[in-house]
DNA sequence: GACTGGCACTCTGTCCGGGGGAGTGCCAAG
DNA sequence: CTTGGCACTCCCCCGGACAGAGTGCCAGTC
């Protein structure tokens, strides 16, 4: 059975009102608030077959209707416009970005603005190393047998390691093998690099074969067994509105997930170009996660991405606002990338 | 007046029955669980001087007895015993901190430990950019215009900074600058470093006199000024044990304190060697942590101290043991920044 | 003088039953 | 297909009664 566009609509008033409201909704202030033009009763019929269909459902009898995690999916899809930004959360999201000193900065203006601008909780993955290129690697003696590596990418992480040398090596094969090293590796892309490291060490003079061994081992794990992604979030303080009406009771689950960084970048982690995906309750395939709904999108220099940011909240959120200053964010923070 | 030696040991048998049970506590079952060798009558005779000197009080008539902050104080500066760490606790702290691979490494899995350990909120500091000496300048070219200045500090932090140049600057001119840089600063206490960075703009060749200012107000930023401590922070859902027990209700303003790190830091950052401190309720003088207690200390390599490292909970905590803890995590963490 | 047993009192938490209210489902009529 | 009417269901709130826990006080004992 297909859907007429009043049932549509009921269902579309329906989300509003519960989520502006948090109280489940009857057939009578419904119309009331929605001029909907056709009576309670009629409205009635129309929620009967709503609930049938799995979109809406009631909490007991002879209560009103609250909206499904299938409610708000069609609500998303079908039947919400995405809100402009209001001119002042426009200025706002220039005002916190600009004066960024360095990528830690970015990320976490970032990640503060987001948490305050949606009011939910807010998560923003540095730049992916996996999509990064090197710019500069650099190779600091710490000791006669010891190196600092500092890998500098082109996106502005900057990753360190210290490498223990298999005996001393004088400063001049330091510079030798750093220029060596930056010569194959700059302007490579992380995910082509293992091979080229292994070149390095093919190539190397037998006098330093052993060093070159022990700095291309440590190489490849930073590069890309072990290259982690970091994360900053923001905002926990935002689960505790609404009282304990959402997240039926306790944030425990909810905070507990978001100790997970496995689960966070599982969440926001999926960087299709410029596709904003919302993911509503079950949908995130998390337990603890059930009645919490995840904004999330990719962002990056011009059309390229490099890593991902989102909102987590109640399943009862504001999408249509939510999404539009997800995707807002996400275009100044690649902006400013850019201008790097 | 004075409290003799059985009111003492009536205080202690009423917060560690507290703690324990986080229900107030009554003269019969005091009796009955700490063999006292007295009649529940005389317990409750201690208990109201106990309660008239503002050690104790009732939440209502006809009520057991609540140490107040003030019992916790006497608590723990005169009644308890640190608790030696179980073998397995010694284990798990060893068997968590060896493998980690860089400085943010060593934080992190530090903060995951403190919060596994005590089952409360943890906060580490990284390393302070202001206890730190400079242990190497590395200035990369990303453009003729445009330098990353890196500094490596000698706890293991690495901070990064654009520098915008007046004017194109060939490669030469950046490997003397770089070379100056290193000469003068290397080494370097951070906090002693303003006069040396004015004394490299003055001795530079005039024809690199610009480029070296703009330089050098970027380093002063870098270095002093702007020197922003870090932190990290786990364990948060940990404050949902005890349900809406503790934190009277609402986890609201402790997870917004959580979220200032201007407060976290004052709460953990006092930093005197060896000495671990314990800020219960209004002593942290912070509305929002009325409620909370924090146990931290100062860490690093041998006797100095390079950040700090607390736990947060609920003044309802098992106080002898967190301390222990916090005590020995942060003897760990400082014997591994010794190592490196 | 300190401790103890006994007793009356107070207060909380909980359970129970009833009334008001909101909202529904159904039906018959337009 | 829509609408007004009506009976029904279920939640929420309120007040009262009750059991339980714990106290404060007092008089008696060592």
């Amino acid at each position: 059975m297909s859907l007429d566009d009043r049932k549509l609509e009921v269902l579309r008033a329906i989300v509003e009102d519960y989520v502006e409201t948090q109280e489940p909704v009857g057939s009578k202030a419904l119309v009331e608030r929605h001029a909907l033009g056709v009576s309670p009763a009629t409205v009635r019929n129309d929620m009967a077959v709503l609930e049938e269909e799995g979109y809406i459902r009631q909490p007991h009898t002879s209560a009103g209707r609250v909206p499904t995690d299938a409610g708000y999916r069609l609500f998303v899809d079908r039947l919400s416009k995405v809100k402009p930004l209001t001119p002042a959360e426009r200025r706002a999201i220039e005002r916190f970005l600009i004066g960024a000193v360095d990528l830690d900065d970015v990320v976490h203006r970032t990640v503060r603005l987001l948490a305050q601008l949606t009011r939910q909780v807010a998560v923003v993955q540095y730049p992916s190393l996996a999509r990064s290129s090197v710019r500069h690697l650099e190779l600091v003696p710490i000791s006669t047998t010891r190196l600092m590596l500092v890998m500098i990418a082109d996106t502005g992480r900057v990753e360190q390691r210290l490498v223990e040398l298999p005996g001393p090596v004088p400063a001049d094969d330091v510079t030798d093998l750093r220029r060596r090293v930056n010569e194959k590796l700059a302007g490579q892309r992380l995910s082509d690099t293992p091979p080229l490291v292994q070149g390095l060490v093919d190539e190397c003079a037998p006098g330093n074969r052993a060093t070159m061994a022990c700095l291309a081992s440590v190489l490849l794990e930073t590069l890309v067994e072990r290259s982690e992604e970091r994360l900053a979030l923001a905002g926990t303080a935002n689960l505790t509105r609404g009282g304990v009406l959402d997240f039926q009771g306790t944030l425990r689950p909810v905070l507990e997930a978001l100790e997970e960084e496995v689960i966070l970048l599982k969440l926001i982690g999926d960087l299709e170009p410029s596709k904003t995906r919302v993911r509503i309750g079950d949908e995130n395939k998390i337990d603890n996660l059930r009645s919490a709904s995840v904004v999330s999108t990719g962002y990056g220099p011009g059309a390229t991405i490099v890593g991902g940011l989102g909102v987590l909240g109640p399943t009862r959120m504001d999408y249509p606002g939510t999404i539009a200053t997800v995707r807002a964010v996400a275009r100044y923070v690649g902006d400013l990338l850019a201008q790097n």
